[in-house]
DNA sequence: TAAATAAAAGATGTTTTTGTCCTTTATTGC
DNA sequence: GCAATAAAGGACAAAAACATCTTTTATTTA
């Protein structure tokens, strides 16, 4: 409903990272997929995307993989969801008017405009890093058991 | 984001025909899709749905068209979006695990329960009804002129 | 330098969503 | 009863989302 597959498994599979950020070797697509429980060879085309985009880093050839620094992990969720799905999503009219305006709303513009702006802080105000520290501590998961 | 297309040109299907409640003939496909500027037999198709579902009436032959009585336009959004997006929707995990729970949640569950509540007020607290009045005082629009 | 490895890139395939078109059925007015 | 009308229903088509497979490129290590 909210987010895109895309996103789903983007968002999960950079938290996944960020969660091993301590580990001294770099973590390979398949061990990405195996523990998001994503489809691979799809997780790995949108890996591509988040790695253009600066918020995950990668490296070729033996012993490479995905990793992240801390930088990357202090950015916020939003900036993940916007390479993902587009900077508009966020801004647009809840049925799918040609634009959301205040001089000509839609009937839920009022009631929507306030849910758009929870989930604007909700992506604004958590990084990739502090859903990370949930895995570790145990108390978020990216799959069920 | 929030809906379907589907979903979308469903509401706005119904508040259009709410809207003309007052008038005494019932309104046609045709009159529908231009007023809120949406794809005809896409429409259509929809407005089948919905009345199968008993949200809207209809009638075939001469001087047929779709129409709502008091009761239907008393009907609660929600009603609506379960009717074409399925019940589960708006119970589904944020980041696509396979249930949300709170035994294994994921990362975003806290703030995006708090969200999702959110949404269901909304469309719990509106009806058809409510909708279709703000039309008819010009508060509220259902295309961009 | 050669072999092994892992991501990048690109081609291709499947499914779902979105959208159109044509035929059938029910209803009305003559 | 008959013609006109309008929704219902079903078949089909296009586009987007989701997913897979193969080849290429970069990197490391032996
Ligand atoms: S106009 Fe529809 S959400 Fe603003
Ligand atoms: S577990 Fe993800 S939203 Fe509840």
């Amino acid at each position: 409903m909210l987010f895109s597959k895309t996103c789903e498994y983007g968002i999960r599979a950079a938290v996944y990272i960020a969660s091993q950020h301590d580990k001294d070797y770099k973590i390979g697509i398949t061990e990405i997929c195996e523990k998001i429980e994503a489809p691979r060879h799809f997780t790995a085309k949108i890996l591509q995307i988040l790695t253009r985009e600066g918020l995950v880093s990668s490296q070729k050839g033996v012993n490479g993989g995905f990793f992240m620094d801390e930088e990357q992990m202090n950015r916020p969720l939003i900036a993940l969801v916007e390479a993902v799905e587009g900077t508009e999503a966020l801004s647009r009219c809840g049925l799918g008017l040609r634009a959301c305006s205040e001089k000509e709303p839609c009937p839920l513009h009022n009631k929507y405009k306030a849910i758009r702006t929870n989930i604007a802080s909700m992506l604004t105000g958590i990084t990739i890093g502090d859903m990370a520290k949930k895995l570790q501590k145990g108390s978020s998961f990216l799959k069920i058991a």
